[in-house]
DNA sequence: CTGAAAGCGCTTACAG
DNA sequence: CTGAAAGCGCTTACAG
């Protein structure tokens, strides 16, 4: 490996001034500038990124600690995290598999000295397990359930999503509608089985909450499902609190010879990319995914940059109603039918309410 | 930032000692170990990573370059990554959007002295634009169309896959069997485009080959299917050159009204999560993607860790054929029913025939 | 078993 | 405009 010291040899300078020729320094001459910098090229050096952090103090990456990397919803994460980070020249160390609290301290040890900050998913974050990293430290919580002191949150308006879902469902004058319900101590799990009690509370039927247990993956969504369909009176529509365990409940619905929604209608939360390709397609609670990847890079960023001005906030991604046939919206003519060909034509729109 | 100089001076000993602690070193007398463990845990001290990078000359990281990261295959390859480097102690930076050498070369300088290798996928990779990176840096090569020196590669049998499909179908009496190719200038792609010429040509229908273009999006797949069903003379079968293809194949036949598998045979490649809950379940060639994953990374691992003596290799995943409704193959009654609930009914078992 | 010292590859005041 | 030198936070022979 090819250093500075041997660029600078080779050029007859020092290595002060091959440091700046690399840094852009306007300190140097145009005729040494242009004669360290073709000697460099041709030695193919590059600055040593540890060294030069070190000294610097910056690393210009960002850590992303994530529960898990599998499934779109992650995948959308990550991606709207990457796209932003890399257009303001940072790049990205990630880690998966954080459910616990030592967990994600771990991990930020492991990564000191080689990010400027961090953004941590981990849902099931309470009072209790708020993470102790050094103060000041950047960090960005996503779907935290709480706003700790020092810290940047942005969360989902789980509550209105499902809240409006679920409305949306009474209106359609479905009277038993159940939940299935997401990770137990989950933040988000939580918020969306508060809006499916509210609205049903809001309708006078809070009795009538049918709430059956899932864990947010698809396996879970079709034990809900044939565990609902055994019931002697069986729900007229079931409201899954994530896509995943929607999919598994279509699973069962249809290997049960039931039609969706003719017999059961079928809701989800997050609007993944595959909902839209499922038959029926899937009515859901759209969220941007990625721009909530986006959003906390961009909070990040500005915690990076000042540390010290810095102000935490705490950010809520509005949701929307997409309405499309599994859960029996009367969708209009106009938009059932996509007769255009090309990219438009692929996601038929659906029925989109704002919430 | 407390340093080690910081917990040398709190426990009253030189910081070789501190060192020697965190680094297990047996050198170090029990009550040393103990009272400055305890210390180091108090004050919260843990190893600046780059300062430590420096001067051992390892970063436990690998670098994964991409050309994207949207989607359930990108999604599942980083996946298997993550899952084998974390297991063997190693963090991940990754970086997206490699589309042509001078972006792979970039994205290597600035990662230089911050990983310990490379994954490097980049499918259009071809004789003129092998990356040049310093001898002896261990890369390795996914979907890389040949074989350079002094990297390892990993490819997935697309010929074979893509052959034994087209043959499924001509054994199902097709005769009219389009594809929608994947993106000009692609490995995969050619390669699956010489499995379909093949298969036809051993069948004696080489003329009569149907092959419309598709870059591997929903869209172009749509579009491609949408043109196919203008023609005077229709496929009766489409093989797409991915998933994604065949899901926006599925949406155009759909809206044009005509019933899958009874009209239009479809299949795709690459068995993404999504293909088994499509409606009609997708017929198509599983690669095993975290694997992939996992492969490259183990290969990466091992070349890292003997530079030297490390032999590169060539090696090619295995594809299966994975036959549901969507092409029409007639599915066993015992194997077309699930009737137990769980995680197995989830995904009633296509048929897999081992090419 | 422990410490002093050199050095990893850079950057950046400080002189000149 | 350029260079000598200090120093970022560690690890590791080398002495003792």
């Amino acid at each position: 490996m090819i250093t500075i010291k041997d660029v600078a040899r080779a050029a007859g300078v020092s290595v002060a001034t091959v440091s700046r020729v690399h840094n852009g320094s306007a300190l140097v001459k145009e005729a040494t500038r242009r004669r360290v910098g073709e000697i460099a090229a041709r030695l193919g050096y590059s600055p040593h990124g540890a060294a030069r952090s070190l000294i610097t103090s910056r690393t210009n990456t960002l850590g992303v600690l994530l529960p898990d990397l599998y499934g779109e919803f992650f995948s959308e994460v990550i991606r709207g995290i990457d796209q932003t980070a890399q257009g303001h020249g940072y790049h990205l160390l990630v880690s998966s598999s954080h459910d616990d609290r030592s967990a994600v301290e771990a991990s930020f040890r492991s990564m000191r000295g080689r990010v400027d900050g961090l953004i941590v998913m981990w849902p099931e974050m309470d009072q209790t397990t708020v993470p102790n990293l050094p103060a000041r430290f950047p960090v960005v919580l996503l779907s935290a359930p709480l706003k700790p002191d020092g810290f940047d949150v942005i969360t989902v308006a789980n509550f209105e999503g499902a809240y409006a879902m679920v409305c949306h469902l009474l209106d359609l004058g479905h009277q038993r509608i159940a939940i299935i319900k997401g990770v137990e101590g989950n933040a988000d799990a939580a918020e969306r089985l508060r809006g499916y009690r509210g609205a049903l509370a809001s309708a006078g039927l809070f009795s009538a909450a049918i709430e059956v247990a899932g864990n947010f993956n698809e396996a879970s969504g079709f034990r809900a499902a044939t565990e609902l369909l055994r019931r002697e009176v069986r729900p007229t529509a079931i409201f899954a609190a994530n896509d995943a365990m929607a999919i598994g409940a279509l699973s069962a619905l249809r290997e049960a010879g039931l039609r969706v929604p003719d017999d059961v209608a079928v809701a989800g939360f997050d609007d993944i990319p595959m909902a839209r390709y499922l038959d029926p397609a899937l009515s859901t609670v759209h969220v941007d995914i990625s721009a909530l990847g986006e959003h906390a890079t961009l909070r990040l960023l500005a915690a990076v940059r000042d540390k010290e001005k810095h102000e935490h906030r705490a950010e809520t991604l509005p949701t929307t109603l997409v309405l499309r046939r599994s859960c029996g919206a009367a969708v209009p003519a106009s938009l059932a039918t996509a007769p255009t060909a090309g990219p438009a034509a692929l996601h038929p729109p659906p029925l989109v309410r704002h919430i």
